[in-house]
RNA sequence: GGCAGAUUGCCCGAGCGGCCAAUGGGAGCGGACUGUAAAUCCGUCGGCGUAGCCUUCGAAGGUUCGAAUCCUUCAUCUGCCA
């Protein structure tokens, strides 16, 4: 496997560095073989989501470059939790987050690659540290971390106020016991992470300093936000899940879709594997038209496939020319709107017509209530078969129906669902 | 342990016996403009058979014709004193 040498510098360009230790050693070490890094995920949730995906990305990026990865499923420190601002968490069942340990690693597999020279290893946390003895800990890690240090971390700062537990306030020793024991068994030597995390990566280097006299590397990835500043990554529905389940592929999809239009570029250097070249092309033409979305369109096809696959993704972009066309709806006919349409949601199968239009928004999932329902009739964002409808006790009949069976449900500019008549 | 104050809808925050489903802001949602973008403007924002009724203001009781508003107990949080 040869090395990239343009590796460090394409990071950079990409913006993926937001804080970093010696950058200079770094890129040494970068040049004079394959580095062994890892990234740890903690078992937070049944799925991964759009913050795991940049480091995923991120892996693959090295790995691609002759870089061996090592990823960590924290089977352990999903047991502890992260402290955040939000407060302390709740504890999860060992059960579960064993569970989600499972769920997790199956997720991450599909995207490096375990064969060659510089294949990828799964590891778990819980391996090295469920045998641990509380005493062995105490002495051979806990007196390496000054408390006055611990406590002028800012994660912990924030949540001297509110409160914050010791099982959270140690949970930096945990990930940097973590580092020390990847970089004794498999000569880790890089470790990155979100930048949330840039207490626990410095935790680690300096654990490795401390007791091995070893100098290792860490570098954080910026937090993605909106152009307002705000959390990216959160719909309606919550985070932006890469499980098909949790997040249908043609909703994730659509995320992409409608990125603002001044974090596109952005976007589309850190979420896919397009050139410099070939993303700076991009953002000259949507500079010069922009209503083409031609950002947009990439970014949401690149990110798709790379969670979903090519095949899904092709249907998911057939789906949104049916349903956003503009054009007649029954020209396209009812397969082809069958087919978008239980890409978006599922379809809602009723006997016979004779509902009205606030019954059918409701079923069809829509709308939470009728009165929400009548509410957005009466806001004109109710739709059937592309037309608005005016009317809350409209019942649509046989005239309606696309190709007999069919109606095209929509609730304000982008919600579709279908009713399939049987 | 003692004293004082807090607890309101997704979040923040008014209300302090009837005119309160509850002012205002934010988020969300819909419409207009555009490009399935942003900004802006307008509207909406507990449920139901939209007449009115039902369930909401930490929890449970109570006073009253009537309570988010008063009383009692409990829970949680904050400040002051030990």
């Amino acid at each position: 496997m040869s090395l990239d040498p343009t590796l460090l510098d394409d990071l950079e360009w990409r913006g993926l560095i937001a804080h970093s230790t010696d950058l200079d050693a770094l890129r040494e070490d970068l040049g004079e073989g394959s580095v062994h890094y890892y990234v740890g995920f903690d078992p937070t949730a049944p799925s991964l989501h759009m913050g795991n995906l940049l480091q995923i990305v991120t892996a693959m990026r090295l790995q691609r470059a002759g870089h061996t990865p090592y990823v960590l499923v924290g089977g352990a420190t999903g047991l502890i939790g992260d402290p955040r601002d939000s407060g302390e968490r709740t504890l999860n069942s060992a059960e579960t987050v064993r569970d989600w340990v499972e769920r997790v690693r199956r997720q991450i597999e599909p995207f490096l690659s375990f064969d060659g020279a510089n294949a990828a290893t799964m590891v778990n946390n819980l391996d090295w540290t469920a045998g641990l003895s509380t005493i062995d800990f105490l002495r051979d890690i806990g007196k390496h971390f000054p408390v006055n240090r611990m406590l002028a971390r800012d994660t912990v700062k924030r949540r001297l106020e509110s409160g914050i537990s010791y099982t959270e306030f140690s949970y930096i020793l945990l990930q940097s016991l973590d580092y020390l024991n990847l970089f004794r068994t498999h000569g880790v030597r890089l470790q990155f992470g979100g930048s949330d995390q840039w207490g626990n990566l410095t935790g680690g280097v300096e654990l490795v300093r401390r007791s091995e006299g070893a100098t290792v590397h860490a570098f954080a990835t910026p937090l993605v936000t909106k152009a307002d500043g705000t959390k990216y990554g959160k719909t309606e529905g919550g985070a932006l899940w890469l499980d098909p389940e949790m997040m249908s592929p043609y909703a994730f999809y659509q995320f992409w879709l409608n990125a603002e239009d001044e974090k596109v570029g952005e976007l589309l250097r850190i979420f896919t594997f397009l050139t410099r070249a070939e993303i700076e092309a991009l953002e000259a033409e949507h500079a010069e038209r922009p209503f083409l979305r031609a950002g947009q369109r990439t970014l949401a096809r690149e990110v798709t496939t790379l969670v979903h696959g090519a095949d899904e993704t092709a249907r998911i972009e057939a789906a949104s020319a049916a349903l956003f066309g503009g054009g007649d709806l029954r020209a396209a006919g009812a397969r082809t709107l069958d087919a978008a349409l239980s890409t978006a949601r599922p379809m809602l199968e009723v006997e016979s017509l004779g509902a009205t239009i606030v019954d059918l928004l409701v079923d069809a999932g829509l709308v939470k209530s009728k009165g929400e329902a009548r509410r957005a009739v009466a806001e004109g964002g109710a739709y059937l078969n592309n037309e608005r409808v005016e009317d809350p006790d409209l019942v649509p009949g046989p005239g309606d129906l696309i190709d007999d069976q069919l109606l095209v449900l929509r609730r304000g500019k982008k919600s579709f669902a279908g009713v399939r008549v049987r």
